[in-house]
DNA sequence: CTGTATCCGCCCGGATACTG
DNA sequence: CAGTATCCGGGCGGATACAG
């Protein structure tokens, strides 16, 4: 239509929607990388994590961190004392999401600002 | 970022998980991205975007749409002609999201990669 | 074409109680 | 502490019909 907006071929536009997909169907949802986050900044215990990622109930708790298992983001960990207490921590990979998180991070920040100097 | 593991203070630790979360609370969901996406990708249209983000029902993607006006990431127009077309566009404000998306798309390409190679 | 209205089933997730 | 089991209500969203 009008020159200078960027036309992308069908090919990259479907790649482009796909890979967005791929990724939201992986971490997309109201808790996946809010937990994520959580376990960057230190939470490990069931309880601290539910503490730290408010709103989150046990019983989603426990799922979501089942399916961040499965998925091959987070690692489950048995600490077998005189009593057994359970730690969760990130895996390497999660790592890779470090782009994405620091970008939301960063929208997020200006984001809001635009939001309360609104209001 | 380099290799080493960062540690955050209890205050950026609030810090980024209220920043993820308030880019989740505006951007968050199962379509608001793939809308953003599509129309960067040159869908304007009702029917058009509908098409091009596969699974999305009329009364759903309405919805979406409303809610993106509101958020001032798309813009509703009108073109009086012999019939009324309707169209959407990005606002600028949607192009701060340029940052988030690349990385998403970079991250749902490798990630594809990985589960593909797996199965 | 661009939506809106209505009906309705289903599943998500809260609350609570309970187990190891 | 770290979850699981059960009950249950609301709302999300599909299907369909309809309106401008």
């Amino acid at each position: 239509m009008t020159a200078g907006f960027k036309k992308y071929s069908d090919k990259e536009c479907s790649g482009n929607l796909n890979a967005i997909g791929d990724a939201l169907y992986a971490i997309g949802g109201k808790w996946k990388l809010r937990l994520i986050v959580a376990l960057m900044e230190g939470s490990r215990r069931f309880n601290e994590i539910q503490r730290t990622v408010v709103g989150i109930s046990a019983k989603v708790l426990s799922k979501e961190l089942k399916e961040l298992e499965m998925n091959g983001f987070i690692r489950k960990i048995e600490h077998k004392g005189s009593l057994v207490t359970t730690s969760y921590e990130l895996t390497s990979y999660s790592h890779s999401l470090n782009p994405v998180i620091e970008a939301l991070n960063r929208w997020g920040r200006q984001h809001r600002k635009k939001i309360i100097g609104k209001e």
